[in-house]
DNA sequence: AATATATTTCTATATATACCGAAATATAGA
DNA sequence: TCTATATTTCGGTATATATAGAAATATATT
């Protein structure tokens, strides 16, 4: 039961529910939810703590690296399903963040930052 | 996608989801529900007010008393099915809440209010 | 009309949460 | 070894949340 009421709450934000959907897709290092997410660095950590203390996300270390994904379970995959299928109606942000984070990879995060800076001088 | 947070947000506290769950079962007035929970009258209110925003549960008078009861939806079917099936392993409190919420009539609310209240000393 | 019951609103409080920036830690590459 | 990059931890803050008790409101019963 409490575990349950965790996999809610960790899933009732909207910065986590935009990164577990993500990580649905494929594993991805902080720096790649970064660049896709605004908010700080420290939140995100704080985030992806949640996440794994429900039990959602694993990670492993990839050399420079951290990769965080989906745990390979019955649960995620149902849950998933639920969450898009049923519940998320109108899923833009989502489908927007999947398609970015699909295009990602690991070694652009520094130079996307870099244009990110200079696209707002 | 904020309608689904909210979702989820009303149903990651204990005390929402024992409600939701037993009024899943049958429609219940807030003195029926506070036989089963052990929260003050004011809480509960607060709690149903977040369920009704979450557009999870209606309510409707009955003379006296004030019936809650879950939105008749596609989404509370399923939502149901996905709590009961798959998110909650070991639904011991849930099962429990709902024998007890089975037995209960309106009529009898405040008696056991003085029953429980004997049981006291 | 007066009283008992049911529910909500109001006020207050303690805890939890989301967030940031700075500092700390760890690894990779020059 | 020094530096850049990646991530976490720490300290602080503002807001949200769960809670209770008292007062207000509404209805039913005597």
């Amino acid at each position: 039961m409490k575990e349950a009421l965790e996999i809610l709450k960790a899933l009732s934000d909207e910065n986590r529910m935009r990164i577990y959907l993500m990580l649905q897709q494929k594993p991805m290092c902080a720096c790649e939810l970064l660049s896709v997410l605004d908010i700080a660095g420290s939140t995100l950590s704080a985030h992806l703590k949640i996440l794994r203390n429900a039990n959602l996300i694993e990670q492993k270390k990839e050399g420079r690296w951290i990769e965080y994904g989906i745990k390979i379970s019955q649960l995620n995959k149902k849950l998933e399903a639920f969450l898009l299928e049923t519940l998320i109606a109108d899923p833009q942000i989502i489908q927007q963040d999947r398609k970015e984070a699909q295009a990602l990879d690991r070694l652009s995060c520094s130079q996307q930052k870099q244009t990110e800076e200079k696209n707002l001088h």
